[in-house]
DNA sequence: CCGGGAAATGTTATCGGTTTCACAGCGAGT
DNA sequence: ACTCGCTGTGAAACCGATAACATTTCCCGG
């Protein structure tokens, strides 16, 4: 390994003081025409560049923010980092990412981490709402003394920094207007695990939509499961064979994509014909919905936006004091073919 | 925003020098009981942590690896750095994220960005191979100059660096053996773009393959397209619809699994039933593979313990001298039922 | 030929740590 | 009483940049 040339070797090669060199690097236009091209000279044949970390040590900043999510590997979650990633890139910025795994809790060793690194702002997406609230408002306040804060979060969160809420009033609304105006009037819901916030808001949501538009809200209509496809699987079992034939919804609304995609599977296993037996909501507009069998109706809450949104308000945040404040960006629900909508199909 | 505590605020606290702070911080045994104790409260006290900027300055590096993809939403790369991140974390290690986006091309801004940030590690995966092979080199060159750099790369490639690579060789051998078992005799391949230099090594390695077991190796049996479900689907159709119902093949073999996603759908909509009527295989084991319908048979070319390798061996090099080497991890075909295997289904 | 002001460059403190080396204090051995 | 060696601590240099301030150089008008 080779030493990187300093600004110091290229200072002394060149026969000038370090501040030149600075200013040939910053291309302060007070330097003489000649000193410039000698001095440049020397930079191109080191091919050197400033040291980072002396530059983010004098400056007192690091020009990163950090994304906080549980898991890389989920789309949605890759959705928003991605979007993040290039909306930072546009301003200068790199992004680091931290992973808060399962767990999904927001831990005083990240806050730390955050803190050490002099990071340039945060943005939290996913359920670090099972956090416990006081602790959550503990880490955010003291997260926010050092540096502003986003959060990707649920609409009545009322977190005091700044929050991109996630639509889930119409997450809930629109699937079961859609599934209403097709004719379904007994409709389900697979929901994440009722341990989280998120979950259980938007179980709740789906419950009081059901209300509203006078439909049965059978207790049976509403299973408790997790994220991924296997609890889809599972969930449909469980809630189908608990329940005679007769009774069977017509319409399931489901957590998210990957659910549907079990619940799909699980479906056709038990000889059901998608979407005339059995309609199916699910929600992320994840890349493969247009190719699922039949290809998948669902709800798109923008993480992209989202995202792009909370950086360029961080970034703003920098300049400026404090802000805290929130805003919305709508969802939408992107209609396929599995609610039978391109077949004017009516159930019972 | 406040300014955080410094190592000289601590020391003056407590009436000590930086020295002995630093001695606390480092858990230094030759510092007596008591003065221990009394800077460990100022410290407490204030929550104090060192500066991350300054400690890298100092050191000369960033406790960081960079991995360097082309998109990070794409689900083979994420799982890549997924592995990367959780095994660099266990090693006290963070990783940085950097895109090339589909230019695929290894940039010199990259090259300057990585030895800028005095990176302890850089692992390239994807097709970077599309860089021009002398560009590459150079860049290899300088960057190794500065730090260790590893690759996942494909078998033949021979860079003078870590080099994982993936295993191209039994990528294409698995498929087409597996097929033939089957029955199978017209194979169809639909690649990646044949500028990059991966896709046309698989290709090649297909044919290869084809010959070897004595199957016919038609032209129109091999189409060019992207990466993505979209030029599935149309390969599909410039494949079948180029060629007489009788000379279509019977399986075809899919750069990868968004591939094969848009292979099955324009199968389905030319109304063939899989995997009676023609047999896929995919490439990457995605998390939808299982999930599919017919669910699909895929390559698992194990990309998380190929950048978990690559890791381990970066970080290793950082103590050592220069390694320079290469390894396999063997890759995996995992059948489902897309090609009929648990049919017992022979085709003509 | 000189003074003044602008232009060009240099000096130096600073950012927040780590580390080397010096040194004070103290008990033990002779 | 004196030296030796050990323990605990501090002073100061250094990492690589930046920027405020100081100084030199240069040119021009008087």
């Amino acid at each position: 390994m080779v030493r990187k040339a300093t600004i110091y070797d290229i200072a002394r090669e060149a026969g000038v003081s370090t501040a030149t060199v600075t200013r040939v690097v910053r291309q302060d236009p007070k330097v003489k025409e000649e000193t410039r091209r000698r001095v440049q000279q020397v930079i191109d044949a080191h091919a050197y560049t400033p040291s980072v970390s002396a530059q983010n040590l004098e400056a007192g900043r690091s020009r990163a923010l950090a994304v906080v999510l549980p898991v890389i590997s989920n789309t949605y979650f890759n959705r928003i980092f991605d979007a993040a990633y290039w909306e930072a890139e546009r301003n200068g910025c790199s992004v680091r990412l931290f992973q808060t795994r399962e767990n999904q809790a927001i831990s005083p060793e990240i806050v730390s981490e955050l803190i050490r690194c002099r990071m340039d702002g945060v943005l939290f997406a996913g359920s670090i709402w099972s956090t416990d609230r006081d602790d959550l408002n503990t880490a955010l306040d003291k997260l926010g003394k050092y540096m502003p804060v986003a959060t990707i979060c649920p609409p009545d969160v009322a977190l005091d920094c700044i929050c991109i809420q996630s639509d889930l009033v119409n997450c809930s609304r629109l699937p079961v207007r859609h599934l209403h105006t097709l004719g379904h009037r007994r409709i389900a819901f697979i929901g994440g695990s009722m341990h989280s916030k998120d979950a259980s808001r938007r179980g709740a949501g789906f419950l009081e939509q059901l209300r509203q538009m006078d439909l049965p809200d059978d207790p049976a209509y509403h299973v408790d499961a997790g994220y991924d496809m296997e609890s889809g699987e599972r969930a449909v079992l469980r809630m189908l064979s608990g329940l005679e034939k007769s009774r069977w919804p017509s319409a399931i609304v489901t957590f998210n994509d990957l659910v549907a995609l079990g619940a799909i599977k699980q479906l056709k296993k038990m000889g059901l014909s998608l979407p005339q037996d059995m309609a199916i909501v699910g929600c992320d507009n994840q890349f493969f919905c247009a190719y699922t069998d039949p290809p998948l109706t669902s709800v798109d809450l923008h993480p992209e936006e989202m995202a792009q949104s909370a950086v360029r308000e961080l970034l703003l945040a920098r300049e400026s004091a404090s802000r805290s404040f929130a805003m919305v960006r709508e969802a939408t629900l992107v209609i396929r073919e599995s609610c039978g909508a391109h077949l004017g199909y009516r159930p019972l």
